[in-house]
DNA sequence: GCAATAGTGTCTTTAAGACACTATCAT
DNA sequence: ATGATAGTGTCTTAAAGACACTATTGC
């Protein structure tokens, strides 16, 4: 009980091999005035040993009746199954889809790249995934000489380009303090992406602009340390511009 | 004769439902000052009679010994298919993967989907694709009831919002102007994208910074016109700042 | 000459960078 | 009291917006 043209269609399409999809997460959060990622240590073949981002394989169903799970959500669920953490806790955005034949000697695999950005205080909570697998927080900066496992390496060079060009127009950078937040705490994100360090008295007039604006407003309490306590601030709406 | 632990993996994979995958085309350029899209009108179902984007599937090979074309290259053939443009006519660049469940209702399908800017002296020359169905340019402004096939529209919106976003901190807007261009002309790519008037002053003077830093140059000649001849200038190297 | 569009100049406001300085906390 | 860090103020420069004005072409 097909309609004709609908029959016509779906044979057209039959003869296409289909790649396999995977999802795969680069898990940023900002320890002191560096940026680090999560990476998982490999067990199996290939690239077993080696460091490599969190990802899994998108879930399709039967493909016709039930379609499966929507990116976003597969997104959600390997972030879930490697960190035990539940969006909400962080932002967590598509950023690339990398296919070059090769990049997984098996077989033809997409994979759809998202980067999730975790508070420092969620950062700590993160435990190992459930693949039991070996899992740690490194210093993307000194990254620079390991070579991750398949084309991890480049996944995690665009996902930083990326957060680095909306640092100063999305409001992106909230996603990488505590609710309530610091002045210098905010400055420390920035100096970690930006990777140099952020003028006190200039950081602080642009934050101020924002208050004006309604980005952000005042939090009550301070932020108790070893010297001077800090006002804190909290993020209320809508990017910057 | 293949190692125990890959052929775990390749266990560990097979259970996996695949999608099909198709690359999608955001084929803008300029007329005048509005900016305009390629569509083609579908013959077939679902769909049919509906306009949408084009595209096709990505080629695979056999996945394992022939891994297939690359996204970037699939992009290229597509449009080489659907115009007859030929890379280096245009620019094409990735900007986001749209796999939401349903979107096809055929299927499971995600769409890795492309943005192409060109120039509008070769938007002239093109020309119906080979799937022989009719094609046309469509003013984007214009297109906000009309529903495209698929969630074209929506994807046609993020690649709008994309190109927004680039036009200011990139080089993409000389890919919408001749080689050799006037300023008027650089600033109707503007108010085409932006969608608002730029002041002619104003913006005279931003492209003259960019000459000075080298970014861009004069060029030979002066643009005939039914008023006074304006100068050229053409684009040089490196996106601005 | 005249219409049309290219091109110039000026005034004001906003934001960034550099950097000296003051205030307030824990110990 | 003192060290450390939070927080303030000022000077300069770069760039954006608004807008009045002049110059050069085709017809």
């Amino acid at each position: 009980m097909r309609a004709p043209g609908l029959l016509e269609a779906r044979q057209s399409l039959a003869p296409y091999a289909r790649p396999a999809v995977a999802v795969d997460l680069v898990i940023l959060t900002r320890v002191d005035e560096a940026l680090h990622v999560l990476l998982i240590r490999r067990g199996e073949a290939p690239f077993a040993g080696r460091l490599a981002l969190p990802g899994g394989f998108l879930r399709v169903g039967d493909g016709v009746e039930d379609q499966g799970e929507d990116l976003d959500r597969a997104a959600a669920r390997e972030l879930q199954e490697e960190t035990g953490l539940a969006p909400g806790d962080v932002l967590l955005e598509q950023f690339a889809t990398f296919g070059r034949p090769g990049r997984d000697p098996r077989m033809r695999v997409l994979s759809v790249a998202y980067y999730a950005l975790v508070r420092p205080e969620v950062a700590q909570r993160v435990r190992a995934g459930g693949d039991a697998a070996e899992t740690c927080w490194a210093p993307v900066a000194e990254l620079a000489g390991s070579t991750l496992a398949f084309d991890h390496g480049h996944i995690l060079e665009v996902a930083l380009g990326r957060v680095r060009e909306k640092l100063d127009t999305s409001s992106l950078a909230f996603s990488l303090v505590p609710e309530s937040f610091t002045i210098p705490e905010l400055r420390a994100v920035f100096s970690a992406v930006k990777g140099e360090p952020q003028d006190p008295g200039n950081f602080r007039r642009k934050v101020k602009r924002l208050v004006e604006d309604g980005v952000l407003e005042t939090a009550p309490g301070r932020r108790r340390t070893a010297s001077k306590p800090a006002a804190l601030y909290r993020f209320r709406a809508a990017p910057r511009r």
